[in-house]
DNA sequence: GTCTATAGCCAGATAGAC
DNA sequence: GTCTATCTGGCTATAGAC
């Protein structure tokens, strides 16, 4: 593992963690068991390292939801696909959908100047496809965007607001694992089981 | 207005915002219309100024949520009764679920320290009810955790989450007031329409 | 490339006048 | 109680040896 990845590792640790202004620059360099000076000889400033974990973060999670969003499956179909590939892909990153949501709430303007908006989940091509499939009765009447809020929300909340719910439901790490692999396929049952005809 | 409210409001603003580690106190100044060091003659520190903040954030939610969650109503009635009166609050304060998640999540022992567990959301009555009424068939087969984390998922990720959603959604504030004043009903409908009987 | 040492700045906190 | 001015510590960033 080079020097850079090894910053690069230690950078999206502490700052999926800490966030952009809780993490710290020292943290990142005895994280990655380097100097603190090599982190700005090899990223130049806090902001540019930021930039480089979160575009890579995004840049995971934005083309896997465009392939399912835009494929030719059913939009059953495609709800049961996204919710069982984004809870697989989350599991391993539990830090990731918080982390995001959270520098885009705190700082806006600052993450808008480097986003990729070419490659930004577009749902565009999926709302037509709901509007279509209750045209056809295949679907019981529904907003479509409140139907996207819907199988975003079921997703992707346990995980930005984990520490939350585990203290409310008085579930240990272990149990919210079991918890989520069970989501897998229950939320999309859920879901379906609520707007089929 | 006394002194020590305008620094409370502006401190709300401020830390809601930006977050314990985002926040400054110079900025809290400004948004009070005072000087910084009145901030630490009334508050003493940036601390006990945020802690007084969370707790009173997290004190106005939590009584609200257990009076719905252990009244005599059924399962079904809690949760209209929930979804309703939560968005109809935290339309009027959306940057709340984001703040509480945010420093749950950056700094849990920091919050952990001075969180009031008396006063904590308690679904433990709720989760017994559940599990009742699906012995007695009126509702479908659920783990009540799971049915619990979705009503949550459902009722406080728009807003947590909410300036992804509006990108990835094209939404403006507008729309999205439309959209959460429609939620008060829908939710409620969706998750009843998947597991009742 | 990798380190030590340090510059320079900024934010939290305080002293002290009024 | 409210201000101005200032101290102090910590953090980003850089200079410079090796």
């Amino acid at each position: 593992m080079t020097t850079e990845e090894k910053i690069f590792n230690a950078a999206r640790v502490v700052f999926q963690k800490k966030g952009f202004s809780g993490a710290r620059m020292q943290e990142i360099a005895d994280e990655a068991g380097i100097n603190k000076a090599m982190l700005h000889y090899c990223f130049k400033s806090k902001e540019l390292l930021f930039k480089a974990i979160f575009m890579n973060a995004f840049g995971q999670l934005a083309p896997q939801i465009n392939e399912i969003f835009n494929s030719q499956d059913t939009v059953f179909e495609k709800i049961k696909k996204f919710t069982h590939s984004y809870i697989s892909f989350v599991m391993l990153n539990p830090y990731l959908p918080q982390f995001i949501i959270q520098e885009m709430n705190n700082n806006p303007d600052f993450v808008m100047s480097f986003m990729n908006f070419e490659n930004r989940p577009n749902p565009s091509i999926l709302i037509a496809q709901i509007e279509k499939e209750i045209a056809e009765g295949i679907i019981q009447p529904i907003p479509p965007k409140q139907l996207l809020l819907n199988v975003f929300s079921m997703t992707v909340f346990p995980f930005a607001a984990q520490m939350m719910m585990k203290g409310m439901l008085q579930i240990s790490d272990i149990e919210f694992n079991i918890m989520m692999e069970e989501r897998k396929t229950l939320i999309a049952a859920q879901i379906i089981n609520a707007i089929k005809t």
